[in-house]
RNA sequence: GAGUCUGUAGCUCAGCUGGAUAGAGCAACGGCCUUCUAAGCCGUGGGUCGGGGGUUCGAAUCCCUUCAGGCUCGCCA
């Protein structure tokens, strides 16, 4: 379906040309001045230089041509030229009933689907998920899914570090305590172990005791790092002893992400572009892109124009080892191979962007892929505390997930006690639907590029513009449909009405904006766009609930009417919460 | 130092390609439940949109400048 906007433009752009005036002025706007309007068109101040006549002239020249239209009630002018659109009640309630008829509900699929490789895991094997993963899950996965229900094809990877020199580290303390096992025998034969020499827990601290190690001792870090060459270079104890790294590390992480309900399609990892590196660098080589400076390959990158110095794309350090660039750029090399992506999208930290103008220059001018492959980078902002500054536990730890995650269900849970007499289990299964909403809309209500304060009091709470009160209001809606649906089974539904009063009206204009809405969050990749969006939508519902007794009106078409009103905004709500990677319980 | 992002009400944030009196929520105060979930709704107070210039009929929005803060700046990811 086109956009009310749109159709609404179709309107105003024959007014426009038959009073003279180009087509090109008929844009039209929600209002700003509800209390006049629904809609406006500023064309009129724009055209007025052009013509050399004032505003309200050619406004008035415009509206005199929309006399009879079907879709405005009214169309008036109003000084120094702003053209006030009142829409037609049927026409409003026609184009919901196009809407509710629509199994897309109003959004068009893309007429050319796009393949989209979605880059937005990054965790890294052998740690345990923490904080610092939360926003790009919680991002990518909401942009996936808006991706999704616009048509696209679009292949979510968890992209994660078990490449680089987190490994050499864990080989290296491994190592050191448990030198004896045959991993680290160069001379050793035979077959290795099937069961891993740690646990999850084990990895847990073996790798930050020895990142911390790293820092203080240069001669550990020397050997991490040539570890992590060995390693790469495919030294037989090392891949035996990654393997079962990735085997302890991998389920882990599944049912972290899991519980986030954050779902991968690919579980790839920088480990998959070594196969595509040793090529890459040989043609890059041949090419004559990359060069030799200070014993490491280097591409350059900069640009005449560039603000500042962009420094070489490093493809392989002085020792010969793979760093991230490599195999980002190996990475690239594969998914063009399996996927002939038409975009690949990377959700990191905004603190990456250097990195990825490096990557994406190098991928350009090694020719990876073709031109028209866009390679977009989205940075996302630092989670901080309260306090303004990063989020840290209590003791200025890093906080698990887990333990995030833990916190806010049990919130919850004691919030949705406190409230009422309910079932513990009902409660406990409520409390991890209602978390997650507050954990996911806390973090997708702010723009992504931006910092953004973590509280979870405000979070969890079921007042203002948070995920609880989106779940409330769907909840409110289904208690009445359900209400209505006994008592009128097997009953037609009919069409909606045109509005009867204010509320309602607002209520429909709110919905007929989603199709916009949508396009537009993914356009600009925002999922905060669908959160503002449906905070407005449960407002709206929410002003109309107080006004309306629905279930005791006696006017059966007009109950009738609203019911499937309700009907359609709860479709609205649960698609959009849909997206945003959350769902609705049935009671709380 | 260079580059870049941010600066909107006491706090947390919206504000689309410039448009009519700058919006929410929280917090404060005051109303509304025999009736569809009051976890709600309605209302009041609270802003030199960091400061200063400029472009424009019109600027929170575009340009310049300045102040404050964050981040980045070659072998970590």
């Amino acid at each position: 379906m086109k956009k009310l906007l749109t159709l609404i433009e179709e309107e105003l752009a024959p007014a426009f040309e038959k009073a003279g005036y180009d087509a090109s002025y008929a844009r039209a706007a929600v209002s700003n001045r509800p209390d006049l309007c629904e809609f406006q068109c500023n064309g009129a101040m724009a055209a007025a230089k052009a013509y050399k006549k004032a505003p309200a002239v050619i406004a008035n020249d415009v509206a005199a041509n929309l006399k009879g239209s079907r879709m405005f009630e009214s169309a008036e002018v109003a000084n120094p030229g702003f053209l006030n659109l009142k829409l037609s009640g049927s026409f409003l309630a026609d184009y919901l009933n196009d809407m509710q008829a629509d199994e897309n509900l109003s959004v068009e699929k893309a007429k050319d689907p796009l393949t989209i490789v979605l880059d937005y895991g990054g965790a890294n094997v052998a740690k345990p998920l923490h904080v610092g993963h939360l926003r790009p899950a919680i991002i990518g996965e909401s942009i996936k899914r808006i991706g999704r229900f616009l048509g696209h094809r679009v292949i979510g990877d968890v992209h994660l570090g078990d490449w680089g020199l987190q490994m050499g580290l864990i080989i290296v303390e491994l190592k050191r305590r448990q030198p004896q096992l045959p991993y680290f025998q160069e001379d050793y034969e035979g077959e290795y172990p099937k069961e891993a020499p740690f646990t999850i827990n084990d990895l847990e601290e073996i790798y930050p005791a020895a990142s911390r190690k790293s820092k203080e001792d240069e001669q550990y870090r020397q050997e991490a790092l040539e570890a992590t060459y060995q390693l790469q270079k495919g030294r037989r104890g090392y891949r035996a002893l990654w393997r079962h790294i990735m085997d302890v590390s991998l389920p882990d992480l599944e049912k972290n992400y899991d519980r986030l309900h954050v779902e991968f399609d690919l579980w790839k990892g920088e480990s998959d572009a070594e196969p595509y590196i040793a090529d890459m660098v040989e043609k890059m080589k041949a090419d004559g892109i990359a060069r030799e400076d200070q014993g490491a390959l280097v591409v350059d990158v900069k640009e005449e124009g560039d603000a500042k110095e962009i420094p070489p794309c490093i493809i392989l350090k002085s020792d010969g080892a793979a760093l991230y660039a490599t195999t980002d750029l190996a990475t690239i090399v594969e998914r063009q191979k399996l996927y002939q992506p038409d975009e690949i999208f990377y959700v990191t930290d905004k603190r990456q962007e250097m990195h990825f103008i490096q990557v994406f220059r190098c991928a350009r001018k090694a020719g990876l892929v073709p031109e028209k492959t866009k390679l977009t980078f989205l940075g996302f902002g630092t989670m901080n505390g309260k306090d303004g500054k990063p989020f840290k536990t209590r003791d200025g730890g890093v906080m698990r997930l887990e333990q995030l995650i833990g916190d806010i269900e049990e919130e919850m849970y004691r919030k949705i006690v406190d409230n009422h007499e309910i079932d513990p289990q009902e409660a406990k299964e409520t409390a991890k639907i209602v978390g997650l909403s507050a954990l996911k809309y806390g973090d997708l209500s702010n723009q992504a590029p931006k910092d953004y304060i973590f509280d979870i009091d405000r979070f969890t709470s079921f007042e203002g513009n948070t995920g609880p009160y989106i779940l409330y209001t769907i909840v409110r809606i289904k208690s009445i449909l359900n209400k209505y649906g006994a008592a009128h089974a097997g009953q037609e539904d009919g069409a909606m009405q045109a509005y009867a009063n204010a509320s309602e009206k607002a209520l429909m204009l709110e919905l007929a904006r989603f199709n916009g809405v949508m396009e537009n969050a993914f356009e600009e990749a925002a999922p905060h766009k669908v959160c503002s969006y449906i905070y407005d939508l449960a407002n709206a519902f929410n002003r109309f609930y107080h006004e309306t007794k629905i279930l005791t009106e006696e006017d059966k078409a007009r109950q009738a009417s609203w019911i499937l009103l309700l009907r359609l905004v709860r479709r609205v709500l649960e698609c959009c919460i849909g997206v945003l990677g959350f769902e609705a319980p049935e009671r709380m």
